[in-house]
DNA sequence: GGTCCGGGTGGAAACGATTACATCCGATCC
DNA sequence: GGATCGGATGTAATCGTTTCCACCCGGACC
């Protein structure tokens, strides 16, 4: 592999002028930038990433901490943070799937030097775990975070309003026993979309049963397990929020099963629109979340952060969701949802 | 941040004493070890990793190179390589959606000097791409490539096999006109899933029909369309064969929408069986892939070949596929199929 | 009792870039 | 015509490790 000084050497010149014409820093004259350009490709010079890093502290890296991943919605979030950081010229050190918390402090400590920035999707982690195990002056974004401390930047998306939407949605076209499939335990969004429903509930007047909050982890086997409960009721649900699209196509699996129609005995509706969610039999309403946008914005606000000299103020983001009516809740779409269907 | 000096000056010994307790390597006396790491500890040191890798040429990174992501078997397949890669203290720089070849060479390019071996699935690249981008001796595995050259590890999935084998399951059934709805072009799954299909009405004497084979690209749109054509056909297909499951989900939705009943009019089979292949109405028959275990099975091949002092012998792999027959492709489940839905 | 051995330790040379600082030199200004 | 300026270039320090080599020293061996 040729160095630096080989190039140099080749070009008849200093280190200092291969280094200035490779990073375009400092004056070269015309025709000595030509020649050392040429000698560069000629000997495929690659200048090497640990020495240029050793001596700026930079990596132009971002690192990505995912929670263990469910699917879609994952693949979507990593193509958003992959494109925004390519564009940016900046690479991803992607570290998903822990266990538990001791494992994903490990894998934050392992950032540690080699990474400018961290995008952190991370519901079981708290603020302390962070600062003690990170770098002082680490630039960080906490995605769709439970840690609602000033101290960090954050993005998140309308979970309670979105979910409290498609609750009163469905009130609307009449349920008043609505049944809500919960998503995973300790989860920031999971708990953001109950609220919503709980909330959505309330202001209609309709008082809260326990035996309609079933729980789930965002799998489709969950979904399916907990509306399996659901139709067995004495007093069965007229409607079934999931918290997400896998649980709400796990869950109309399952009613298909009970003999259960949809949506005339009972509507469903999920969460996310998942690509799969319009093709499903019947197509499934949902809440859509600009996941590939989340993943974008998210980079771009920790981009920010690693190329400002001073350190900035803290933002905190909130992305619109919307509602995308389709038929698996039933009723006449009114005029207002072919608008939104048509998005 | 602490340096490998601090430690030394603060412990009353050499940097490289420090070094050879931080790394484990060389003699040094119990009482001296254990302040060392004493003061390590207290003092919060980290080593450099720049400044190691400068030294040793080494990253204890894997690169992985994905092309334009579809979904739920990338995540799969990411998840099953990072949970490999972390099991052997390895880190995972990802680059993923490259929309031309132009792209995906330069973030080979890149790849350079930033990672010890690389894992590449990435369809259209072939072998003079791979060397003209690459280092010499940088260990490198293929997932699922067109590339057939020895010169390089491989590791395919039974895909002429597993599409021949459902297509087979078709006949036997009693379909004569099968379509086909063709994945990606110049996608190497997409080509042998083709190939097998093919195969499979070759042996039962059945001639191929052009306008039974549609294009696709693995999209759940591409899936509707092409169903939505094959509905209209004057001679109906009595069976279709979607290469990946997004598409037979697809194709599901556009039969329901021109009323076509499935499987009773027109059998559904797919491959991938991607989680929620089973929580589809009908759920769908598909060809199982142990995505996970691809990823993981790539991981293992590659470090094995960052780890070996002497360069190896060249290896090709293939993982097995099964055959899962649910409903959606009609027929009663004979006791054989009975038997596979259970695994 | 000298030689040899090997565990424990330190000194210092790499690794390959960036960059502050010094130097040179021709043009410009007064 | 000398002072000044600024563009072009080179020298060398620096980043934080690993590791080769040398050294010391106590015990075993002959």
């Amino acid at each position: 592999m040729a160095t630096i000084k080989d190039v140099a050497r080749e070009a008849g010149v200093s280190v200092a002028t291969v280094s200035r014409v490779i990073n375009d820093s400092g004056p070269v004259s015309g025709e000595t930038r030509r020649r050392i350009r040429d000698v560069a490709t000629r000997m495929r010079f690659t200048p090497n990433v640990a020495a240029r890093s050793l001596i700026t502290a930079r990596t132009t890296t971002l690192g990505v901490l995912l929670p263990d991943l469910y699917g879609e919605f994952f693949s979507e979030v990593i193509r958003g943070i992959d494109q925004a950081a390519r564009r940016n010229g900046y690479h991803l050190l992607v570290s998903s799937s822990h266990a538990d918390r001791a494992e994903t402090e490990a894998a934050l400590r392992a950032m540690r030097g080699r990474v400018d920035g961290l995008i952190i999707m991370s519901p079981d982690l708290d603020a302390r775990a962070l600062v003690h195990n990170l770098p002082e002056r680490l630039p960080l974004v906490l995605l769709n975070s439970a840690i609602n401390d000033v101290a960090f930047d954050a993005l998140t998306i309308q979970n309670f309003r979105g979910a409290s939407a498609m609750v009163r949605h469905l009130i609307g076209l009449g349920h008043r026993r609505i049944a809500m499939i919960r998503g995973a335990a300790r989860n920031h969004d999971a708990s953001e979309r109950l609220r919503g429903y709980r909330a959505a509930l309330k202001r209609a007047g309709i008082e809260r049963q326990s035996e309609l909050e079933r729980t789930g982890d965002f799998t489709e086997e969950s979904g399916y397990q907990a509306a399996a409960e659901l139709a067995l009721l004495r007093h069965r649900p007229t409607a079934v929020f999931a918290a997400n699209d896998s649980m709400a196509i796990g869950a109309m699996s399952a009613l298909r099963d009970a003999g259960v129609s949809i949506p005339d005995e009972m509507a469903v509706a999920g969460f996310d629109d998942i690509p799969i969610a319009r093709y499903m039999s019947p197509p499934l309403s949902s809440v859509r979340v600009p996941i590939g946008e989340l993943g974008e914005r998210a980079t771009e606000m920790v981009l920010d952060k690693v190329r400002a000299k001073t350190p900035q103020v803290r933002r905190r983001e909130t992305l619109a969701t919307v509602l995308v009516i389709r038929s698996s809740c039933g009723g006449s779409a009114t005029a207002d949802d072919a608008r939104r269907r048509a998005q």
